[in-house]
DNA sequence: GCCAACGTTGGC
DNA sequence: GCCAACGTTGGC
């Protein structure tokens, strides 16, 4: 049981379209980094991730997901027609991976960054390191439960 | 729009 | 293997 936090800027893919389609799996996908694309592949079904909005007028996190699939081929990549298609991947060399999630929470009001950057336990939060740009992060045991209780408070 | 920070690429 | 150039991320 890990956890994690995954990044959405709201304008391509927010939780409000996760909630429209309540109870349904969705497949994590367009992850084109290395990095965060090896913390996908230590993911296990049961895993709780935050969701994360970024780059918008309040960043913060503002709701739960759930692993439901382990990390699998991101097919999107060898899509000539996808966005995020990257032309050395195939089938037989999928390169990138994704996980299904599914929403556990929405946040009633998010926690912003500077709720986050301002609570003395997260100093040493990934998300909050100088330069951080990784989409998918780790979160140790501590900082969830601390994050939720802004969340619940 | 600005800018700092970072990952990736490609020449050498 | 080094490193400059470039593209991207993301807060402000």
């Amino acid at each position: 049981m890990a956890y994690w936090l995954f990044k959405s800027e709201p304008a391509s893919f927010s939780i409000d379209d996760l909630a429209a389609r309540p109870g349904q799996t969705e497949p994590w996908d367009g992850v084109r980094n290395f990095q965060a694309r090896n913390f996908m592949r230590a993911m296990a079904p049961g895993d709780l991730a935050f969701f994360y909005h970024s780059s918008c007028s309040v960043p913060g996190i503002v709701g739960e997901v759930g692993i439901c699939r382990a990390a699998y081929p991101d097919f999107t990549a060898w899509d000539p027609a996808n966005h995020h298609h990257d032309p050395r991947a195939s089938a037989s060399n999928p390169i990138w991976s994704m996980v299904d999630v599914v929403l556990r929470a929405r946040y009633p009001r998010p926690v912003t960054l500077a709720q986050l950057k301002a609570c003395p336990a997260l100093s040493g939060m990934r998300l909050l390191a100088r330069g951080n740009r990784l989409s998918v992060l780790p979160v140790t045991e501590e900082e969830w439960h601390t994050i939720r209780a802004l969340a619940h408070r």
